[in-house]
DNA sequence: CTGAAAGCGCTAACAA
DNA sequence: TTGTTAGCGCTTTCAG
């Protein structure tokens, strides 16, 4: 195998600008602006094929963290998500990539297992690591550490999880509407006890999950009944609920994780659904459209949000780097429409109005 | 709100060392030493609550690229899968995080979308950023690509995809032996006509997991129908097989994505499994527990091997930024066995052995 | 115990 | 068109 290295550096160590520089017979300045491409730099054709073929001899790749230290940015936008293994984050993720496509940026990801001190500790790493901008799918944060944080020359944009601030970027679902949809579906069933299965309160999106049921409620004038919010771990959850002295006949689950969880439950204990309990749930994560599973849920976009976040980022960060210096835009809040997607759980016809394309493969 | 930053830097700069060090009236050398901490340095009680206190005012973070620059490691460590939105990924990424848990390290991810292009970009990016180390969960270069990606300063481990070659630390399972257990637990049913649906070959662990099929077959004096193996679209796959004049009673499918994909073409063709069509995975998957899809799978342990790939990984930096110098271990391997996971799709009766702790949530 | 100085690999004025 | 020089922010000898 003939040695990648022919310059004096041992076997291992990868070529520096320097080394081009020595073997084109250039100075280091000349490299860099060859390497800068963009930027319209005259240098003379010949001098260019040599340091071209110096590169192309000794292997040379540029140092992106030299680079970063020199250019003040380095091409890479962090991620956090809440839990990598619910799959509306990599779908979410997904979208980012997306989005980012041809772009040179690279993702530093993070989880927070939902855990507010994971989340802290992941946003100063990756500001420590300076990211040029950061896409927090993940937010337990308040206000006050929101502003601390866009104070930073970190770009932020708050998706999906977003809090009710205007101090950043954001990109949510209109989790309100989303809500009321899957609540007056329900209703437009017949049903009248329609109990709700709601997620942690500290959760921005979650409160106007219980909020959207309650006007729902309301609305159709069933409100009032509290006993028929419940919330934490769903098998315990629902055995309160359905042991209530006037029982409801469906719920609406806050997020599908849960409503999976809520159909195991039911089927671990013989309850038909949705005879016996109709079941909405929230995010429509691919695994509800299994013909096996077949949960209705209200679709929160998750790969459009990650795609418009990573838009909404780029631009940002476009603007930090131009070379027109001028006040940033005030923050932007992109609201995207939810959208309920039927199937069996809800008491709906099988295949009554499931529009998936049927030939999309899964994951 | 009080500014962040007494010091003379426009706000939203962030403080360097330099301040740090004018603030506490030493120099950088000595804050330093300070956020060194690990090495025994010798510093004045007096003089490191100057310095705390500084660093406390200004809000100071140390700069990780420019740590990265002058270190030459940069802690961050790089995975590359074959395809986040398939949960099989997601999982493994938990797996290393896991491992990594407590440790600095961060995680520069990358999805190939199993575009043999884009593992190229991604790796050399990967590269170009200093990472300290590599896991790749995606590998569909060949050994030369392999040795050469070797020959770097950086740590590789390959994972789950891992090649044949003894070139680089590898975790995988046995995945011969996993696809027999299969073939096996499928004859053992009674089935004569098994089919494979096969994946791409040019991924080494389907390549195993088609002679697992094979030598089973041929153990049961079965072999030699070379039509019995599919491969490509499963919807397609599966027509093909179904429509032989001597249609297969059961398959063996290469992975749960597929396999998945299968039970959805019988749903959709009301071809009742187990009964007219046994399905076996491999992968299991958590979709497969759900009581609606019930999927007898071969688990591929993508936790562990997350787990175990970022253990080695670590161990091998560990070692080369060691101050005593010696030759670097040779390439190690670990063979994780797999596991029949018993559920309905095959011809159990439900429940049977499915041991799944029935309280585990899902995601 | 502390500091001066050199250097990690690259970029960006500014000269030449 | 090319080279010189001075950093980017931090670490690490090596002298005090």
């Amino acid at each position: 195998m003939r040695n990648r290295f022919p310059s004096s550096r041992p076997a291992g160590q990868r070529a520096t600008i320097s080394d081009v520089a020595a073997a084109a017979g250039v100075s280091k300045a000349t490299v860099s602006k060859f390497l800068g491409g963009n930027k319209n730099y005259y240098i003379a054709s010949e001098t260019r094929e040599r340091i071209a073929k110096a590169i192309e001899d000794l292997q040379f790749a540029p140092n992106a963290i030299a680079q970063g230290l020199s250019n003040r940015r380095t091409d890479t936008i962090g991620v956090i998500v809440a839990s990598i293994t619910n799959p509306f984050y990599p779908e979410l993720i997904a979208g980012v990539e997306e989005a980012l496509g041809g772009s040179e940026y690279t993702l530093l990801l993070g989880s927070t297992d939902e855990q507010p001190a994971k989340e802290a500790a992941l946003v100063r790493s990756m500001l420590q690591r300076r990211v040029d901008g950061l896409i927090m799918a993940a937010v337990t944060m308040d206000d006050a550490e929101v502003s601390r944080l866009v104070d930073t020359d970190v770009d932020v944009v708050l998706a999906s999880r977003g809090l009710d601030t205007t101090l950043a970027d954001t990109v949510v679902i209109d989790n309100l509407t989303g809500a009321r949809q899957a609540v007056e579906h329900l209703l437009g069933h017949g049903h009248r006890r329609i109990a709700h299965l709601a997620g942690p309160a500290d959760v921005v999106p979650f409160r106007y999950r219980i909020e959207g049921y309650r006007e729902a409620m309301a609305d159709a004038g069933l409100d009032g009944d509290e006993r028929l919010v419940a919330s934490g771990n769903p098998a315990e959850a629902m055995t309160a609920l359905l042991t209530l002295p006037d029982p409801p006949t469906a719920v609406f689950v806050a997020n599908d994780r849960m409503a999976i969880e809520v159909l195991e439950f039911c089927a671990g204990r013989g309850i038909e659904v949705p005879q016996e309990l109709a079941v909405v749930g929230f995010d429509n994560v691919w695994v509800g459209r299994l013909s096996g599973v077949g949960l209705t849920s209200v679709d929160s976009k998750a790969r459009a949000v990650g795609r418009k976040a990573a838009e909404v980022l780029a631009g940002r960060i476009r603007a930090r780097h131009a070379d027109t210096v001028q006040l940033p835009a005030p923050p932007e809040r992109t609201v995207l429409q939810p959208e309920l997607v039927i199937r069996r759980s809800c008491g709906c016809v099988a295949g009554e109005k499931d529009d998936d394309a049927p030939d999309r493969s899964f994951f």
